[in-house]
DNA sequence: ATCATTGTATTAAGTGATTAATACAATAAT
DNA sequence: ATTATTGTATTAATCACTTAATACAATGAT
């Protein structure tokens, strides 16, 4: 697995976010066991100190369960996973229609910039099926 | 003036966005005087320190420059200013995009969630007019 | 000439994130 | 029963960011 953090934030943040897209696009199912803090912690060539940090938040939020010794499982309550999901995309579109605005890109131009880019993205992702 | 910073980034990183966010939307225009270290630091709350090291990095790439004793000037160069705006532009599509389809929303959904936020804000402006 | 303001530099202290090295308790596997 | 694995907790050390308190040199304003 690996993966290349940000320097600029806290890496416990990152993986906060990085777990909560794995619920979002259901790489992490409902209900499914997770792997063990000392090997999410080998994945991501982090200390098992800030994966923990990282998986006690996910719990805050009622996202996943630990069972002392068996292990750790994502919440098997589906509809919080909906939600999660499209809490995170509108939040994550509201953030960027934000930014745009501050830079003072006009409204149609925001729409021609992100259909031009979800156009690349589909050649590119034509280009890999091949 | 006052500022609201996010504590899981460092400082200096969102003063240099900040900065670049202003130049790019024409609030601090080309060849403009901007305001000293010590008054920016009293407008954002914030040490001189770390006011100045954002600074050093708005010259570093060009953006603005500095006379030792008259004070720290926008760069005159325009197209320098456009070109910001535009990469601003879209490197924040591009990174909302991404993340996007990282929790698996589709195309049309994606677009779908552009536009009503749009249509939100808007209405949210007309209101503020008012 | 004098003084205030400018960018710049330095040193020290404090804080939070991270790593490291352990240890403990509970359960599943053997 | 024994062993390995689990989540959890603790303590210390390190590093980067930030603040703080200065100081210096050069220029504009008076």
């Amino acid at each position: 697995m690996s993966y290349k953090f940000d320097e600029s934030q806290p890496i416990y943040l990152q993986l906060i976010e990085i777990f909560k897209t794995y619920i979002a696009n259901g790489a992490w199912k409902a209900g499914e066991k997770i792997e063990s803090v000392r090997n999410l912690a080998l994945d991501f060539a982090v200390n098992p100190n800030t994966v923990q940090r990282a998986l006690v938040e996910l719990e805050n939020i009622g996202l996943a369960y630990s069972q002392r010794t068996t292990g750790r499982f994502i919440t098997q309550n589906q509809e919080k996973i909906n939600n999660l999901k499209h809490e995170m995309a509108e939040n994550k579109t509201r953030d960027f229609v934000i930014q745009m605005q501050a830079i003072d890109i006009e409204q149609r131009e925001i729409l021609d910039l992100v259909q031009r880019c979800l156009d690349s993205e589909e050649i590119t992702n034509q280009q890999e099926n091949h």
